[in-house]
Order: C-alpha cells, then sequence, then structure tokens
DNA sequence: GAGACTCGTATTTTCGAAAATACTATCCGT
DNA sequence: ACGGATAGTATTTTCGAAAATACGAGTCTC
C-alpha cells in the first residue's frame, strides 16, 4: 500500500518537518547537495513554486535558512542561486572539517559510551551491507549516502557538544555536494570501506590518535580526488 | 540635519541591507545579543509586528535566519523563542570560540600582511580610546562593543577563510550575549585594556604560541566571569 | 475529584495579490 | 555607429487576509 495511492489528495504535503516551509528546506537542501540542482543555477520563484508546490514567502523562507547553512547565495533584490563552487571554497570547507571533526572524534573516543560503540560498530556494518549489493557506484545509491552520513554521524555523536556537532552537520553538506560534482567524472571509488573499518576499529580501540590521522587523511584524500577528477568545474566562474 | 525628520515618510525603512527582511535580521540580531529581549522570551508575531512594523512573513525570515545562527529557538507549529541560555550552552560556545579562534589567530599570524598589522594597531587604538571616557561600564557604551568587536575582528581577519570567520562571527554573536547577562552584575571590569594590549603586542611580533595562550585565556577567563557573576540566571530553567 | 473530550479563542503558518526593484530593448541625440 | 536615457517587462519582495494548528476553559463521564 502507498504504492496505488492516488497522491494529490492523499499524500502529505509534509514530508519531512511539521511546517511545509521545514519540509521545503529538507528537499531543497538534498537537491543542492546532491548536485540535482547545480553550483551557481539562479532559483527562480516561479520555477521552485512549480517543482515545490509552495508559495513564495514559504519558498523565501527555506532559501534563506539554506543561505544562513552555505548552501545558498543570497543576493539581495536579485533573488537566490545555488551557492557556486570553487577550489578556494573547497579547501576552506575541507580545512575547516579536518580541524572540526578532529577534535570531535578525541572527544568522542574520550566519552563515548556503551550505546556509542554500539552506534559505531551498527551503523560500519549496515554500510558494509550497501557497499557489496553496488560496490562500483555507491554514491548514486541514496541509502549508501544515508548509512555513509549516518556512520560518521555516529562516531562523533557522543563528543557532547550540540554546537560544534552543527556546525560539523553544515560542513559535511558542504563537502558532499563536492562529492557528488565529482562522482561522474572519477573512474572508480578507492576502497572506502577499508578505510572506514580502520577508523572504526581505531575508535573503539579508543586509539585517538590513529583515529585523528585516519580521519583526517580521509578527509583531505576526498577532497584531494574533487579537486583532481572536477578541477574543471571549480575554475569555470 | 536628521534630527528633525518627520521620520515615518522620510526615515529610511532599510538601514542595515537593502531589504527589509535583512534590516529586521540584524535589528532583531542585536536586541538579543545585547539581551534587550531576554533568553527564553516568546517572539509571538503581534508584538514584533508592533515593534518592527513588518509583516508576518517578513518577520518569519528574519526570525528563521536567527534560528539557523543559534540566536533564535525555532517551536514548529508553536513558534519562536529567544534561545534559552544554560551553563552547558555556555561551555560549549566557549570550547568552540576557542578551537575556532586559536586556529584563526594562529593563521592571520602566519599570513598577516602590512594592512593586517594597521588595522589590528588602529581598531585596538580606537578602542583604548573610547575606554578611556568611561572606564567603569565599557559593555554599556554601544561604541565601545563596536569597537571591542572590530578589534577582535581585525586580529583574525587576515586567516583567509571566509567559511572560518563566518563561524567565528556566530559564536562571537552568542558569547557576547552571554557577558551582556552578566554585565549588570559584574562589580568591576577586570583590565580588558591590558589584555587586548598584550594579545596585539603577541599578534604584531609574530609570537603565535604567546597570542594563542593569551586569547585562550581571555575567552575563558570571561567565561568563567559570567559563570560567576549570572550563574543564577543559567540554571532558571 | 480526576481524566478525557469538545468547543471557542489565540497564535502560527501559508497563500496569492500588489508594490518595489532590477533587467532589457528601444529610441534619441551626438 | 555609439552612449545614454527611457519605457516596458520580468522578477523579487512585501503585505494582510485566510487556513491550519495549538492552547485553554468548561463539560461530561467514571
Amino acid at each position: 500500500m502507498g504504492r496505488t495511492m492516488p497522491d494529490s489528495a492523499i499524500r502529505p504535503r509534509k514530508e519531512f518537518g511539521k511546517t511545509i516551509a521545514a519540509d521545503i528546506t529538507h528537499r531543497l537542501r538534498e537537491e543542492i547537495v546532491s548536485c540535482s540542482l547545480p553550483p551557481g543555477e539562479p532559483l527562480r520563484f516561479d520555477v521552485l513554486r512549480e517543482r515545490f508546490g509552495a508559495s513564495f514567502t514559504t519558498l523565501r523562507e527555506a532559501l534563506t535558512a539554506l543561505a544562513a547553512e552555505g548552501l545558498v547565495d543570497a543576493q539581495e533584490q536579485r533573488g537566490f542561486r545555488v551557492a557556486p563552487v570553487s577550489r578556494q571554497d573547497l579547501v576552506e570547507v575541507t580545512d575547516a572539517r579536518v580541524l572540526i571533526e578532529v577534535e570531535l572524534i578525541r572527544r568522542a573516543i574520550e566519552r563515548g559510551d556503551d550505546d556509542w560503540e554500539i552506534a559505531v560498530i551498527s551503523t560500519l556494518h549496515r554500510l558494509k551491507r550497501i557497499e557489496q549489493r553496488d560496490p562500483e557506484h555507491p554514491l548514486r545509491d541514496p541509502e549508501w549516502k544515508i548509512a555513509h552520513r549516518q556512520f560518521h554521524q555516529a562516531l562523533v555523536s557522543a563528543c557532547g557538544s550540540a554546537t560544534l556537532l552543527g556546525i560539523r552537520a553544515e560542513l559535511f553538506d558542504r563537502a558532499e555536494r563536492y562529492r557528488h560534482l565529482s562522482a561522474n567524472f572519477r573512474p572508480r571509488p578507492r576502497d572506502k570501506a577499508g578505510e572506514h573499518q580502520a577508523i572504526m576499529q581505531a575508535a573503539i580501540s579508543r586509539n585517538a590518535d590513529l583515529a585523528v590521522q585516519l580521519i583526517t587523511t580521509h578527509i583531505r584524500t576526498t577532497a584531494d580526488n574533487v579537486a583532481k577528477y572536477a578541477g574543471h568545474l571549480l575554475d569555470a566562474e
């Protein structure tokens, strides 16, 4: 059931949040992060209105929220557009991520309890399961994306700072957008499964220095690959 | 002139931004940071509508932006309120600030050029001038607030990362709100002038380790004083 | 009397029309 | 032909009414 719904009448308008604005924010974020709405794309209200079925002001609220997250660029009196990409921005996001993530993994390793260990292990397990299904193009699989995000989220979730977790989440989204940007041009994914496994083991065995080193390499290598395979998209403008 | 304007007709509606929404965002931010709107205060649209002279949707846009900055708490379907304060939040903001600010001061010292040095020296100079006027209650003087903000901004401005500067700015606002919270209960200000002077000298002489240590102490001491003198306001809820 | 329900009120949330602003093509003078 | 003003169009921004939702007082049942 649910498969044959007449939709427009029954299908709930709000899937991800209680308010339509929150829902639109969520859906827009996904489309921007996945580059379904490409960087620099103008976000005209007529078009959005049709695509998302919401009114001017509701869309405006969603765009304002995403502008604060750095995914949308608000040009006063001249509308919104998807935040452009650049080498400089990629470097900034990468550096900031390393700074924050290193701090968080240290704290999580220091403070994590049994539940944390279980979350790390189980999210990694699910990630590996999904990877076995389609080892070639993990980024195209929405389930892999979610599982990947949840594994990294679980790793740092025990850090004890909602503030830093919020900052981390924003940077993660911005970085994921760059990964999607280069996904189509990358010849074959490297051995991410092995890297994740190693990070998990370092974390669970409370080897903070090793975990920090692995995470740093993980982030920087990914960014290097983006620069390598999507470089032509970063200089465009 | 400007003193005798009939205002409602001539006075520009948009002071700080080109759009009314951006203007309201700015004004609301100031009122929240200065605790003119106290922590936890419900933000009802009727009241805001009267106070700021804007419509529902414009206010909503401003509140959404401030929610993303952590100054406003959005409770879906139940409106907005000024973000509450707590010991936990104070600790989180302080720790995050130290982490970011330390990184930025290192980078700025490494990369800062002549213009940077001039900006640091001149913003400190102005700050000291203003302090001489009213050495007792600097936080009550809006000009001191601005000058203080600009000095700290100048210190890190040469870091080279707009992303990290944006994060820093948000944390600075959240910290400043706590300072205002305790300002009324603090017996007398400590020797901030001397601290700022020392930080400036360490920065200009490119002594990164010393600057980092001074900044860290500066931030943590301030936070400790907030906890000491406004503690009764942090446990309330 | 305590808990659950209903209805009326207060408040938030959403909408599309109307105003304000930016963009584009055309016209005019040099 | 070229630069600059101008009118017309496209787009964003703002508004207040209308719909949706939450809150609270009073009522009913057990």
